[in-house]
RNA sequence: GGCCCGGUGGUCAAGCGGUUAAGACACCGCCCUUUCACGGCGGUAACACGGGUUCGAUUCCCGUCCGGGUCACCA
């Protein structure tokens, strides 16, 4: 039988990484087994309903790669796609249901001491299911009198429900810790559970993946099946993404949506790739997997039962060998605006400095701190020319900027070649080391401890007039 | 609170009765070096606790503790 799977997000908001990575779960298990992955967007509560939501989740795993086979603008042999539009169809399912006994009318009201539970329960506001003692009358007369009504699921009285998810085992669950569920609302539409339930059987989804909170509704959805005489598809229950040990990741807590990160300068790869790897473990070492090598790679027996801390610090580190791997004109391309904010001048080349910054950035956001002293020298302190290693301070450092400065000044075509030339000839010449030339023309070009390159680098993108007036700047410092 | 699930270094995690308890990130040290980075090498650091079962438990069972989930006319 084709393996179909189905990721159902409600357009409440925006995808953070634990739906992205459910969705990503859920796709890896279909193509995994050369089956379908569908799309259904669930919609019932129109309370909650967020606009641009819908397109959000689109653009997303279109963006990341997880393209569905069939959903709502794709179409299908199932559809439609949207619970919305299949509002017309549960009513009769949950009408099967109450000719099979496994469901009755209900017209007690919301918020009635009715509904209440009597207090001995062991589930508080359990309802107690009168009017599953309703006769048949009764209920005719409800109905004809226009009552309002609401349709629950009749849970045994006796014995108890099992059932198996693909990572957690089999857990089986007293019935009478199940509460009599609505099925369907006084407004005549689902509640997702029920929804959920006649969706997938009807998409004939055979895999049903999703967040760990419903595991324990899950024996009520096996009650579900059973009346219908369905096939029960196969759960697999994720664990959480969490924020720390209490909290999990959620929309509200800032870098937590996809979309975020993508805004500060993480890479869509290395975001998919990631968040696999928060609660799955591939076999082997290997940790840096396209879509298409995860696929081939996935495997239901590494998925983890315990949720995962999302680790910024692994992420950025993961996203740097993205950066790292691209070619130098994509990186380019990715980098540009970013360095056009931070540089103004006309004169800098800035594809070579994209290339001294695409082996130094874990996110695209660190650029701007690399190349902040390109427009203006910063104001520095001369402990900078001070380096152990190096074997500087600020005399020999005086005495190499000064002896660099008219090195320079003889320089007739200004690239690294002809600079990295009359420096190294100079140090030749002078017989020192290279850092005693080299790190005090570093400091003076860019005022910083930490540069994107070294002194010849710096020099050629700094041009020679700047690089000559940043010189003089430092001779005047140190002297 | 009832029920369900989980608990290996700071984090992600291998492990599935016998291991020197992998690996990665982070951290620390060393080497290399035209700084940082990169690269190379090395290091610190973990089986929540208590009982069983067993010749032997991280692994199986029970209890405790801790954490999460759930108990909506939300999904």
């Amino acid at each position: 039988m084709e393996v179909r799977t189905r990721f159902a997000p409600s357009p409440t908001g925006y995808m953070h990484v634990g739906n992205l990575r459910t969705a990503l779960y859920t796709y890896l298990i279909a193509k995994k087994n050369g089956g379908k992955f569908i799309l259904r967007i669930e919609d019932t509560d129109q309370g909650r309903y967020v606009d641009g939501a819908v397109d959000l989740i689109y653009r997303t795993m279109k963006e990341t790669g997880l393209l569905w086979d069939e959903g709502p603008d794709v179409g299908g042999d199932y559809g439609p796609y949207i619970q919305s539009e299949r509002r017309g169809l549960y009513m009769e399912y949950a009408k099967e249901l109450i000719e099979k006994g496994a469901a009755y009318y209900c017209f007690c009201q919301k918020g009635d001491a009715e509904e209440e539970a009597p207090s001995d329960s062991k589930i508080p506001n359990k309802y107690d299911g009168r009017c599953s003692r309703l006769s048949k009358e009764e209920v005719e007369a409800n109905l004809k009198a226009g009552k309002p009504f609401v349709i629950r699921q009749k849970i045994p009285a006796e014995g108890s429900t099992t059932f198996r998810d693909e990572i957690y085992g089999e857990i089986t669950v007293d019935n009478s810790e199940l509460d009599d569920q609505i099925l369907i609302k006084t407004d005549g539409l689902p509640t997702y559970n029920f929804a959920n339930v006649v969706d997938d059987h009807l998409m004939n989804i055979t895999h049903v993946v999703r967040g760990k909170e419903y595991l324990s509704s899950a024996p009520k959805y096996n009650l579900l099946y059973e009346a219908f005489g369905w096939e029960i598809p196969k759960y697999i229950h994720c664990a959480p993404v969490m924020k720390d040990a209490q909290n999990k990741l959620s929309k509200r807590n800032g870098d937590a949506s996809y979309e975020d990160l993508i805004k500060k300068g993480y890479l869509k790869d290395a975001v998919l790739n990631y968040i696999a790897l928060l609660g799955w473990a591939p076999k082997g070492e290997r940790e840096k997997f396209t879509l298409e090598e995860m696929v081939e790679a996935f495997d239901l027996a590494g998925i983890s039962k315990s949720p995962a801390i999302f680790d910024p610090e692994k992420l950025a580190w993961l996203n740097g060998e993205y950066i790292k791997a691209l070619e130098p004109d994509a990186f380019y391309e990715m980098a540009l605006s970013r360095m056009q904010e931070a540089v103004h001048s006309p004169a800098v080349d800035l594809k070579a400095l994209a290339a001294l910054l695409q082996g130094r950035c874990q996110t695209l956001d660190d650029i701007g701190g690399h190349i902040d002293f390109f427009d203006e020298l910063p104001d520095y302190d001369i402990a900078l020319y001070t380096h152990k290693k190096m074997k500087t301070n600020s005399e020999n450092s005086l005495e190499s900027l000064k002896a660099t400065l008219p090195v320079l000044e003889a320089v007739e075509d200004w690239n690294q070649e002809k600079i990295h030339e009359a420096l190294f000839d100079l140090i030749a010449k002078l017989e020192v080391k290279n850092g005693l030339i080299l790190w005090p023309l570093r400091t003076a070009l860019s005022g910083k401890a930490f540069t994107p390159g070294g002194g010849v680098e710096l020099a050629y993108l700094l041009g020679k007039e700047e690089t000559l007036r940043r010189i003089q700047k430092g001779i005047e410092k140190l002297s």
